[in-house]
DNA sequence: CGACTAGTTGAGGTTGCTCAAAAATAGTGG
DNA sequence: CCACTATTTTTGAGCAACCTCAACTAGTCG
């Protein structure tokens, strides 16, 4: 909740709004820009971040660590809607109200951006904003996917499917490999997949108990070849 | 699949790109420029409109009707991950696949713009941007409540949220009523819930028996007061 | 050491799916 | 307009799967 703060770093907000596969030429900010419109914030693990109808004033984009968005449903019952990694928004600047809480899963950092002074600055610089429409518009695909795997019907699908496109994402940012790190809790990962933690631990051991997996502790060591990993092949 | 082509009119790109609140002043968007890059569609209904892995090479905003998006899971199961009404995107301008496929419910009409055009306009006119950004950032929380919506456990509760955020959907462009349009078939409801059309058929019949609503040719008559339905007050 | 949290294991009940068939509806051609 | 077919929707019976509730284990931190 209470964080550390100091200045962003001209890459991280230039990796995040420039870089990738816009069509402008490198737009002209500068250092002493970002100084004034973003700031960093530091939060330590499992704590809130925003809370879900809070009042919405600053822009945040994750810089380090893992976070989780979740919604409220009418019953208490909480659900993921999507997991969030570095370079990732954790809010709208269009929404006067948060629509998700956030909290973080391990330490994380942040940038913070004043909502006005961050659509000052897409209107500024339609660079910023195009690559921003860009990562959106990938952000809806990923909520697609994920309903895909909210409707499947048995637990091994959709815990097999996670463990599947968990791993994808993180080897976007590293090399694929047979080790699949799970910073988040049980309790996490069946609020993302709309089970239960009792499933989700009987679904693991079943998993293990056939070979297709290890449990240890930062996550799963699955069982087979990097290339095509048992998982795949899966009923 | 096969449509009537004619010119986009300003009207349809004027309020889906300029029109909401857009912090800039009105661009200068001339209609002999709109012409240019879009053009009109029309697609009878229950047709394919765009079919998921298919190369895309256009932008197509939905101007008239009801069309659904959908993905295939790895078992031939439909997932429906929205419907589109009149102002909605039915694709993303950087996918060089289509990642849904959309089919008609009922008659539709699209604007038609290539995607090259569609990005070259967004560049040219940042407020046009703008707009899409926000528009865009509005479909994810749609997204999260779908999702949402998903990860309730009895067919129930899917099935009274769906009546009710379609009944809200629908009442922003109009008066919210009693009746409620539902122009999909039971087998688009229950690919859109996650659920059997049986399970659909069986939960209907039921809120029906308890003299919850009425189910009528064209849709749902609640039964209630217009202002405080009772559908709220369910379980 | 005791309290707390996270995770695992077990038993039983409910729910929605599967398979099957009837009923209603829509569409077609004589 | 009616008979005929195809499609959609409804209804039924049985079962597998997940949830609920509960107890238990292991690890952590004061």
């Amino acid at each position: 909740m209470v964080g550390v703060q100091d200045n962003i770093c001209f890459k991280e907000i230039g990796s995040a709004l420039i870089g990738g596969r816009t069509q402008f030429a490198r737009p002209g900010i500068g250092q002493r820009e970002i100084d004034q419109i973003g700031r960093r914030i530091v939060v330590l693990p499992k704590a809130t971040v925003l809370a879900e109808g809070q009042p919405a004033v600053a822009v945040y984009m994750l810089t380090r660590g893992t976070a989780a968005l979740s919604k409220m449903d009418g019953h208490g019952r909480k659900q993921i809607v999507g997991f969030a990694l570095p370079g990732d928004f954790l809010n709208s600047p269009f929404e006067d109200r948060h629509s998700c809480s956030v909290d973080s899963v391990s330490e994380v950092a942040a940038c913070q951006f004043s909502t006005q002074a961050f659509l000052s600055h897409l209107q500024a610089h339609p660079a910023s904003m195009y690559r921003m429409l860009e990562i959106t518009l990938e952000r809806i695909n990923a909520a697609h996917e994920h309903m895909l795997l909210l409707s499947r019907t048995t637990a091994e699908e959709r815990l097999v499917e996670f463990i599947i496109g968990w791993r994808a994402r993180l080897g976007r940012r590293g090399a694929l490999a047979n080790m699949v790190l799970l910073p988040m809790s049980r309790r996490d990962i069946a609020d993302y997949l709309g089970l239960t933690i009792e499933t989700v631990s009987r679904v693991l051991w079943k998993l293990e108990r056939e070979k297709v997996l290890r449990i240890i502790a930062e996550g799963l060591q699955l069982i087979g070849s990097t290339e095509r990993p048992l998982l795949f092949d899966l009923r």
